[in-house]
DNA sequence: TCTATAATTCGTCAAGTAACGAAATGAAAA
DNA sequence: TTTTCATTTCGTTACTTGACGAATTATAGA
Protein backbone atom coordinates (compact mmCIF):
# COMPACT_ATOMS: atom_id res chain seq x y z
CA UNK A 1 0.00 0.00 0.00
CA UNK A 2 1.39 3.15 -0.78
CA UNK A 3 1.92 5.96 1.78
CA UNK A 4 -0.39 7.72 0.71
CA UNK A 5 -3.32 5.82 0.33
CA UNK A 6 -2.29 4.49 3.90
CA UNK A 7 -2.02 8.39 5.07
CA UNK A 8 -5.79 9.12 3.65
CA UNK A 9 -6.72 5.54 5.38
CA UNK A 10 -5.84 7.14 8.44
CA UNK A 11 -7.32 10.86 7.52
CA UNK A 12 -10.70 8.83 6.99
CA UNK A 13 -10.55 7.56 10.88
CA UNK A 14 -9.47 10.90 12.08
CA UNK A 15 -12.84 12.38 12.96
CA UNK A 16 -15.08 11.35 16.21
CA UNK A 17 -18.08 11.71 14.15
CA UNK A 18 -17.08 9.66 11.44
CA UNK A 19 -15.29 6.53 14.06
CA UNK A 20 -19.17 7.26 15.18
CA UNK A 21 -21.25 6.70 12.02
CA UNK A 22 -18.55 3.30 11.50
CA UNK A 23 -19.52 1.92 14.94
CA UNK A 24 -23.43 2.26 14.54
CA UNK A 25 -22.64 0.66 11.20
CA UNK A 26 -21.23 -2.40 12.85
CA UNK A 27 -24.86 -4.31 14.08
CA UNK A 28 -25.90 -3.30 10.72
CA UNK A 29 -26.71 -1.26 7.65
CA UNK A 30 -28.28 2.27 8.13
CA UNK A 31 -29.84 4.48 5.81
CA UNK A 32 -28.31 8.25 5.47
CA UNK A 33 -31.56 9.62 7.74
CA UNK A 34 -30.67 7.63 10.22
CA UNK A 35 -27.31 9.06 10.64
CA UNK A 36 -27.98 12.31 9.79
CA UNK A 37 -30.16 11.46 13.42
CA UNK A 38 -27.75 9.99 15.26
CA UNK A 39 -25.01 12.52 14.60
CA UNK A 40 -27.13 15.54 14.78
CA UNK A 41 -25.63 17.49 12.06
CA UNK A 42 -26.80 18.81 8.73
CA UNK A 43 -27.66 16.05 5.65
CA UNK A 44 -24.55 17.80 3.65
CA UNK A 45 -21.90 17.21 6.73
CA UNK A 46 -23.10 13.29 6.77
CA UNK A 47 -23.14 13.34 3.21
CA UNK A 48 -19.43 13.96 3.33
CA UNK A 49 -18.26 12.41 6.08
CA UNK A 50 -20.00 9.57 4.84
CA UNK A 51 -18.16 10.11 0.98
CA UNK A 52 -14.92 10.07 3.03
CA UNK A 53 -15.22 6.65 4.73
CA UNK A 54 -16.62 5.47 1.12
CA UNK A 55 -13.46 6.51 -0.67
CA UNK A 56 -11.36 4.68 1.49
CA UNK A 57 -13.23 1.63 1.24
CA UNK A 58 -14.41 1.52 5.14
CA UNK A 59 -18.17 1.71 3.96
CA UNK A 60 -20.33 0.39 0.94
CA UNK A 61 -23.55 1.93 0.11
CA UNK A 62 -26.71 0.53 -1.96
CA UNK A 63 -29.29 2.16 -3.17
CA UNK A 64 -33.16 1.20 -2.14
CA UNK A 65 -35.63 3.23 -4.10
CA UNK A 66 -35.12 6.38 -2.23
CA UNK A 67 -32.90 5.75 0.44
CA UNK A 68 -29.30 4.95 0.28
CA UNK A 69 -27.84 2.51 2.67
CA UNK A 70 -24.82 2.30 4.01
CA UNK A 71 -22.77 -0.70 5.62
CA UNK A 72 -19.05 -1.89 6.62
CA UNK A 73 -17.03 -2.74 3.85
CA UNK A 74 -15.89 -6.34 3.63
CA UNK A 75 -14.19 -6.64 0.11
CA UNK A 76 -11.34 -4.04 1.10
CA UNK A 77 -7.71 -4.92 1.36
CA UNK A 78 -6.17 -7.00 4.22
CA UNK A 79 -4.86 -3.65 6.12
CA UNK A 80 -8.27 -1.96 5.53
CA UNK A 81 -10.09 -4.85 7.18
CA UNK A 82 -7.78 -5.20 9.85
CA UNK A 83 -7.61 -1.38 10.52
CA UNK A 84 -11.73 -1.82 10.17
CA UNK A 85 -11.33 -5.02 13.15
CA UNK A 86 -8.93 -2.60 15.66
CA UNK A 87 -11.51 0.42 14.89
CA UNK A 88 -14.46 -1.13 16.01
CA UNK A 89 -12.81 -2.82 18.87
CA UNK A 90 -10.75 -0.12 20.03
CA UNK A 91 -13.59 2.35 20.70
CA UNK A 92 -16.53 0.22 21.22
CA UNK A 93 -16.18 0.64 24.96
CA UNK A 94 -15.98 5.08 24.93
CA UNK A 95 -18.85 6.29 26.56
CA UNK A 96 -19.96 8.09 23.13
CA UNK A 97 -20.10 5.02 21.16
CA UNK A 98 -22.43 3.22 24.20
CA UNK A 99 -24.63 6.53 24.21
CA UNK A 100 -24.96 5.98 20.64
CA UNK A 101 -25.47 2.44 20.26
CA UNK A 102 -28.63 3.06 23.08
CA UNK A 103 -29.96 6.19 21.15
CA UNK A 104 -29.65 4.06 17.80
CA UNK A 105 -32.42 1.62 18.69
CA UNK A 106 -35.09 4.32 19.43
CA UNK A 107 -33.69 5.54 15.61
CA UNK A 108 -33.95 1.89 14.21
CA UNK A 109 -38.01 1.51 15.64
CA UNK A 110 -38.66 4.67 13.27
CA UNK A 111 -40.29 4.53 10.46
CA UNK A 112 -37.51 5.50 7.25
CA UNK A 113 -41.01 8.01 6.16
CA UNK A 114 -41.61 9.12 9.91
CA UNK A 115 -38.04 10.27 10.43
CA UNK A 116 -37.66 12.04 7.59
CA UNK A 117 -40.94 13.76 7.89
CA UNK A 118 -39.32 14.91 11.12
CA UNK A 119 -36.15 16.27 9.87
CA UNK A 120 -37.66 18.43 7.71
CA UNK A 121 -39.56 19.74 10.45
CA UNK A 122 -42.76 18.70 11.10
CA UNK A 123 -42.89 16.95 14.75
CA UNK A 124 -43.53 12.84 15.05
CA UNK A 125 -41.84 9.50 16.29
CA UNK B 1 -10.22 4.05 24.56
CA UNK B 2 -12.06 7.35 24.04
CA UNK B 3 -13.23 8.41 20.84
CA UNK B 4 -10.92 11.63 21.20
CA UNK B 5 -8.07 9.12 21.64
CA UNK B 6 -8.53 6.83 19.02
CA UNK B 7 -8.93 10.28 16.60
CA UNK B 8 -5.24 11.81 18.03
CA UNK B 9 -4.27 7.79 16.97
CA UNK B 10 -4.88 8.08 13.52
CA UNK B 11 -4.31 11.98 13.12
CA UNK B 12 -0.71 11.40 14.53
CA UNK B 13 -0.52 8.71 11.53
CA UNK B 14 -1.89 10.69 8.76
CA UNK B 15 0.94 12.75 7.95
CA UNK B 16 3.72 10.95 5.53
CA UNK B 17 6.41 12.32 7.10
CA UNK B 18 5.48 10.98 10.31
CA UNK B 19 4.72 7.35 9.19
CA UNK B 20 8.11 7.60 7.06
CA UNK B 21 9.74 8.22 10.69
CA UNK B 22 8.09 5.77 11.74
CA UNK B 23 9.00 2.76 9.36
CA UNK B 24 12.48 4.85 9.88
CA UNK B 25 12.77 4.12 13.31
CA UNK B 26 11.35 0.12 12.44
CA UNK B 27 14.91 -1.58 12.47
CA UNK B 28 15.80 0.68 15.77
CA UNK B 29 16.49 3.73 17.50
CA UNK B 30 17.52 7.08 15.55
CA UNK B 31 18.93 10.34 16.64
CA UNK B 32 16.95 13.93 15.74
CA UNK B 33 19.48 14.43 13.04
CA UNK B 34 19.55 11.75 11.06
CA UNK B 35 15.74 11.48 10.73
CA UNK B 36 16.17 15.39 9.83
CA UNK B 37 18.44 14.07 7.51
CA UNK B 38 16.38 11.28 6.52
CA UNK B 39 13.04 13.62 6.07
CA UNK B 40 14.68 16.83 5.04
CA UNK B 41 13.02 18.83 6.87
CA UNK B 42 13.65 21.87 9.12
CA UNK B 43 14.70 20.40 12.48
CA UNK B 44 11.87 22.36 14.13
CA UNK B 45 9.47 20.29 11.98
CA UNK B 46 10.75 17.50 12.97
CA UNK B 47 11.18 17.75 16.54
CA UNK B 48 7.08 19.05 16.39
CA UNK B 49 6.17 15.25 14.20
CA UNK B 50 8.31 13.25 16.48
CA UNK B 51 6.70 14.87 19.95
CA UNK B 52 2.57 13.88 18.28
CA UNK B 53 4.29 10.64 17.84
CA UNK B 54 5.23 10.33 21.45
CA UNK B 55 2.01 12.12 22.66
CA UNK B 56 -0.03 9.50 21.10
CA UNK B 57 2.43 6.50 22.20
CA UNK B 58 3.56 5.50 18.86
CA UNK B 59 7.48 6.25 19.84
CA UNK B 60 9.68 6.72 22.86
CA UNK B 61 12.60 8.48 24.13
CA UNK B 62 15.89 8.35 25.64
CA UNK B 63 18.04 11.47 26.01
CA UNK B 64 22.17 10.55 25.46
CA UNK B 65 24.13 13.31 26.41
CA UNK B 66 23.61 16.00 23.63
CA UNK B 67 21.24 13.89 21.54
CA UNK B 68 17.86 12.24 21.47
CA UNK B 69 17.26 9.18 20.51
CA UNK B 70 13.48 8.07 19.15
CA UNK B 71 12.43 4.30 18.68
CA UNK B 72 8.81 2.60 18.69
CA UNK B 73 7.11 2.31 21.72
CA UNK B 74 6.58 -1.29 23.10
CA UNK B 75 4.55 -0.22 26.19
CA UNK B 76 1.73 0.94 24.96
CA UNK B 77 -1.79 -0.32 25.02
CA UNK B 78 -3.17 -3.24 22.76
CA UNK B 79 -4.41 -1.03 20.34
CA UNK B 80 -1.63 0.92 20.11
CA UNK B 81 0.69 -2.16 19.41
CA UNK B 82 -1.73 -3.47 17.23
CA UNK B 83 -2.25 -0.53 15.15
CA UNK B 84 1.91 0.22 15.09
CA UNK B 85 1.87 -3.64 13.57
CA UNK B 86 -0.41 -2.67 11.26
CA UNK B 87 1.19 0.75 10.17
CA UNK B 88 4.50 -0.75 10.13
CA UNK B 89 3.07 -3.56 7.74
CA UNK B 90 0.53 -2.11 5.92
CA UNK B 91 3.56 0.29 4.19
CA UNK B 92 6.51 -1.76 4.55
CA UNK B 93 6.72 -2.13 0.50
CA UNK B 94 5.64 1.53 -0.69
CA UNK B 95 8.16 3.11 -3.09
CA UNK B 96 8.93 5.62 -0.68
CA UNK B 97 9.64 3.56 1.82
CA UNK B 98 12.22 1.35 0.46
CA UNK B 99 13.39 4.25 -1.12
CA UNK B 100 14.13 5.78 2.66
CA UNK B 101 15.08 2.66 3.78
CA UNK B 102 18.26 2.30 1.69
CA UNK B 103 19.19 6.05 1.94
CA UNK B 104 18.89 5.52 5.64
CA UNK B 105 21.74 2.97 5.43
CA UNK B 106 23.99 5.66 4.49
CA UNK B 107 22.95 8.09 7.18
CA UNK B 108 23.92 5.15 9.35
CA UNK B 109 27.41 5.04 8.45
CA UNK B 110 27.72 8.44 9.54
CA UNK B 111 29.13 9.65 12.54
CA UNK B 112 26.68 12.03 14.44
CA UNK B 113 29.37 14.77 14.91
CA UNK B 114 30.13 14.72 11.36
CA UNK B 115 26.26 14.74 10.60
CA UNK B 116 25.28 17.80 12.96
CA UNK B 117 28.05 19.49 11.10
CA UNK B 118 26.98 19.32 7.99
CA UNK B 119 23.42 20.48 8.64
CA UNK B 120 24.60 23.84 9.94
CA UNK B 121 26.24 23.97 6.70
CA UNK B 122 29.63 22.56 6.76
CA UNK B 123 30.17 19.95 3.82
CA UNK B 124 31.47 16.74 5.60
CA UNK B 125 29.72 13.05 5.13
C1' DT C 1 32.22 29.23 34.64
C1' DC C 2 31.66 30.17 29.83
C1' DT C 3 30.95 28.72 25.01
C1' DA C 4 29.09 25.78 21.56
C1' DT C 5 25.38 23.26 19.93
C1' DA C 6 21.37 19.47 19.56
C1' DA C 7 16.86 19.86 20.20
C1' DT C 8 12.58 22.19 21.44
C1' DT C 9 9.21 25.94 21.78
C1' DC C 10 7.11 29.96 19.79
C1' DG C 11 5.16 32.98 16.23
C1' DT C 12 3.60 33.31 11.56
C1' DC C 13 1.84 32.03 7.08
C1' DA C 14 -0.20 28.97 3.60
C1' DA C 15 -2.93 24.95 2.83
C1' DG C 16 -6.33 21.68 4.23
C1' DT C 17 -10.74 20.39 6.74
C1' DA C 18 -15.39 20.40 8.93
C1' DA C 19 -19.45 22.82 9.38
C1' DC C 20 -23.56 24.91 7.21
C1' DG C 21 -27.23 26.43 3.75
C1' DA C 22 -28.52 26.75 -1.07
C1' DA C 23 -28.85 24.58 -5.28
C1' DA C 24 -28.68 20.34 -8.05
C1' DT C 25 -29.69 15.41 -8.80
C1' DG C 26 -32.45 11.61 -9.55
C1' DA C 27 -35.87 8.11 -8.14
C1' DA C 28 -40.68 7.41 -6.40
C1' DA C 29 -45.29 8.82 -6.20
C1' DA C 30 -49.17 11.47 -7.88
C1' DT D 1 -45.41 13.88 -17.06
C1' DT D 2 -45.04 16.55 -13.07
C1' DT D 3 -44.26 16.86 -8.26
C1' DT D 4 -42.08 15.40 -4.12
C1' DC D 5 -38.21 14.62 -1.49
C1' DA D 6 -33.74 11.79 0.15
C1' DT D 7 -29.33 12.62 -0.86
C1' DT D 8 -25.38 14.86 -2.92
C1' DT D 9 -22.66 18.71 -4.74
C1' DC D 10 -21.17 23.42 -4.40
C1' DG D 11 -19.72 27.71 -2.23
C1' DT D 12 -18.55 30.04 2.00
C1' DT D 13 -16.62 30.53 6.63
C1' DA D 14 -14.11 29.31 10.84
C1' DC D 15 -10.70 26.33 12.51
C1' DT D 16 -6.80 23.15 12.33
C1' DT D 17 -2.38 21.68 10.58
C1' DG D 18 2.30 21.62 8.56
C1' DA D 19 6.05 24.27 7.18
C1' DC D 20 9.71 27.53 8.38
C1' DG D 21 12.97 30.73 10.99
C1' DA D 22 14.00 32.98 15.40
C1' DA D 23 14.45 32.55 20.07
C1' DT D 24 14.97 29.39 24.04
C1' DT D 25 16.60 25.39 26.66
C1' DA D 26 19.83 22.31 28.38
C1' DT D 27 24.00 19.52 28.01
C1' DA D 28 29.06 18.70 26.67
C1' DG D 29 33.38 20.35 26.60
C1' DA D 30 36.92 24.19 27.03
Amino acid sequence: MTIEKFTNLMKALSDSNRVRALLALKPGELCVCQLIELLELAPSTVSKHMSILKQAKLVQSRKAGRWIYYSIANDGSETVQNLLELTLAGVADATEVVNDRQRLETIKECDLYELCKKQRGEKCC
